[in-house]
Formats: C-alpha cells, sequence, structure tokens
DNA sequence: TTTTGACAAAATCATCGAAAAGTGTCATAT
DNA sequence: ATATGACACTTTTCGATGATTTTGTCAAAA
C-alpha cells in the first residue's frame, strides 16, 4: 500500500494541513494498516503511533484524536481519487476508453481495500457515523468533475446529454449511484474490474452522438 | 399498504404454502406493519398476533417463528418482483419503456418500504442473516427474467448484446446491481423513480440496435 | 524545540443476580 | 377442528461492581 504522499485539506474540526510531513504520511500509513487489520474500535493510538515510530504524546501533535484521523483518511482518499479521475478525463480519451479509466482508477483506491479488508463493515459504518460529511462532499466531487467532464464532450458534440434531457449533473449522479451498486455484492476486485468495464461500455453507448 | 394476496413459495425449513389464505395474509401484513415500526428484534410475536387478531399459539399454527416470518415475507417480495417484471417485459413494449417500467415495478414494492423505514438498517441485515438464500435466489430469478428478455430481443433484431460481448446473463446482472446502487442514498420514492428512469434511458439506448 | 514518561479522568470490559419479557408447547375449551 | 390460556423454559434487560484499558494533557527531559 502506497500513495500517502499528496495534499490532504481537511475541514470543520478537522484543521487545513497536507500530508507532504513525511510524520503525516507515516501516521495515515500506519492508521491505515492498523484500521484494516483491527477496525476502527479496536485499534488505539498506541497502535498507531507504534506503527508510525512514534510515542502516543507525539501523536497527539499532528491528531486530536482516532476520529480526527480517520477523517483524514476520508479526505485523503476522495482527494485522490478526484485527482486522478480528473486527470484520467483530461487525457482527451474516447469516451468508452475514457470512463472505463475513470471507474477503475476510482475503484480501486486506498478507501476501497480499507473497505473490502476483514473489517470492511464496521469501517463502513466508521465512515458513515464520523466521517459523512467529508464523504459527502467527496461524492459531490466526484459528480461534479463527471458533469464538468460531460458538459465539455457535449459541447465538442462528442456526446449526447438526451438520456437526461441535457442534465450533466442528474447523469453524473446517477452514473455514481450505479457504480456504487456494483460493490454492494462484495465482489473480488477482478469482477469488480470488469463489472465497471461492463458499465462504462453502457454508458459509452448510451452518450455517444449517433 | 396492500397486495399481500399472491402466491408464497416457500423452500428450505418453510413449508410450500400459499398467502391466498386470509390468515396468512393477515399475518404478512401485520409482520410488515409491526417489522417496518419496530424492527425484527423488537417486535415480538405477540405483536404479529394482536396485528393479524388471533392469538399468539395460533399464530405457531402457521409459521414456526419470528424467522420463518420474515422468510415468508422476503420470499414474497421476490415473488411478487419476479411476476411484476416478468409482466412488463412480456408485453412487448419499446426497450426504454419496457426497462423503466420494469425497474419502476421492481423498486416500489414492500421490501423497498420495509429497508426505508426508520428500522431500514437492522432490517437489511435481518435480510442478509435469515434470508440470504431466498434474496440470493430471488436476484438471480430477476436476473434470469432480464437475461431471457434480453435474449429474446437481441433474437428479434431489437437490441444489441455487443456491449458485453454478448453475454446477456452478465449484462442483467450488471443492470441489477447498478439499479441497486440507486438506493444506497436512501433516496426519496419519488428521487428513486426518477434516477430509475433514467438509468433505463441509458440502458436502452446502450442496447438499441443502431 | 521536540519528544516523552507519567498522571488523572474517562471509557470499556467482564461479571453478577434479580426482574422482566419473550418463546414454544401443551391440555383444554369452544 | 380451531383456537386459546397457562405453564415451563430461555433470553434479554438492567443496575451495580470493580478491574482493566484507553485517552488527553501535562511538566520535565533529551
Amino acid at each position: 500500500m502506497d500513495g500517502f504522499c499528496h495534499t490532504v485539506r481537511m475541514q470543520g474540526q478537522t484543521d487545513s494541513t497536507t500530508a507532504q510531513d513525511p510524520r503525516q504520511k507515516a501516521i495515515l500509513k500506519a492508521a491505515f494498516e492498523a484500521f484494516s487489520s483491527y477496525g476502527f474500535r479496536r485499534t488505539s493510538m498506541e497502535d498507531i503511533a507504534r506503527g508510525a515510530g512514534m510515542s502516543r504524546a507525539a501523536l497527539y501533535l499532528h491528531y486530536r484524536n482516532k476520529e480526527d484521523i480517520f477523517r483524514s483518511l476520508t479526505q485523503f482518499y476522495y482527494d485522490d481519487a478526484v485527482a486522478q479521475v480528473q486527470a484520467v478525463l483530461g487525457r482527451d480519451l474516447p469516451i468508452g476508453a475514457a470512463l472505463d479509466q475513470a471507474f477503475a482508477a476510482q475503484g480501486g483506491q486506498i478507501f476501497a481495500a480499507l473497505l473490502s479488508s476483514p473489517h470492511g463493515d464496521e469501517l463502513l459504518d466508521t465512515k458513515y457515523a464520523h466521517s459523512a460529511d467529508i464523504a459527502q462532499a467527496g461524492e459531490a466531487r466526484l459528480v461534479a468533475v463527471y458533469a464538468d467532464w460531460l458538459r465539455r464532450e457535449a459541447a465538442s458534440g462528442r456526446v449526447s446529454l438526451d438520456v437526461s434531457a441535457g442534465d450533466a449533473a442528474a447523469l453524473a449522479g446517477t452514473m455514481m449511484a450505479a457504480l456504487h451498486g456494483l460493490k454492494s455484492p462484495r465482489p473480488s476486485p477482478d469482477a469488480y474490474r470488469s463489472a465497471a468495464g461492463l458499465l462504462a461500455g453502457v454508458f459509452a453507448r448510451a452518450l455517444e452522438q449517433r
């Protein structure tokens, strides 16, 4: 597991900060390891501190408490996902390939690994309980990224928004929801990838200007 | 809430029987009311018996226990959903209308109301814990119904299965999963209907022979 | 400055027994 | 035939207890 080196922007109680700091990176990484093997409740600050190579007291110099760390991790995931999807969709690929790669980039990330861990259920609860706001904002950002892309492609005449009567946001929202649905049977990464690819093909065909 | 008058077929521990019997109908209806307002755990056999206008002892003449009642309710939902979807898809409508009506018929039913009740989470857990087999079989039946329809339409040249390389079952499965995804944000019935309609349009466009 | 050991406060856990509620199955009454 | 009251049994609930763990914040050491 790698990739804990991007910019993380906090909100609400959590201060605005970055994970550029190698210490923060180490903490998030240690927290990820601990959460995915023990779950949220069973992970103590001691566990995380030890994993990050520091004392528990030092940990409190960086994060207010366990919830704060989890929220930061959630924020990190969405920042990462948004960046990746944005990168893919900015690459001016054919519709089908763009959606396929965007879906893949979005699915195979940090949080997905967390949620498919042995304690996935509890971590999902935790996500809703402690970072519902971040998740909601993150989903909204993702929807916005897809919607922008749809509008761009529509403007250049490569896609038609007739399906949603021109409403790019509604279409993007439905795309996201449908994509989430593929995760409900807790499929293997491979099965998920293939279903996501199929779904990408469906949306591509539905959108292509004929 | 109405519609407890169809044939219910049990399996496993549950005996094969029907809900034609007005008593059974009354029991299922009472159970539905109780489950949706108290949740599964907090609903006692006494509650259901009273709601169905009989003594608790009489209830045991019809169902082995609470789990049995819940399983029967699950079975009832799927039988109903399959019948409705089958009816819609047998009506030889245009692709878009067929999917739209099928999605609607499938979503606005008994179980959907249960799961969007105040105790939706617990009831969802209950469903997985006590009737995962029925749910899985039901989902499979639904997928099969859609897959059959896809094959029929493909044979008559009205749809193309190119998106899934000719695999009707995979396509049907992805359709179902995507449809499930629309429920994750716990939308209002109206919002769900509109998202389902949009999704139906997307699949219709992707499938239409051009 | 930066980190930590140590402390007090808080939360969690296991255990207990008594009270309450719920379950399943009779013998009996309608 | 059906349905029910009543009985024995099991499960849940609750409050109280103390041991244990965890948390958050210091003053002090490196």
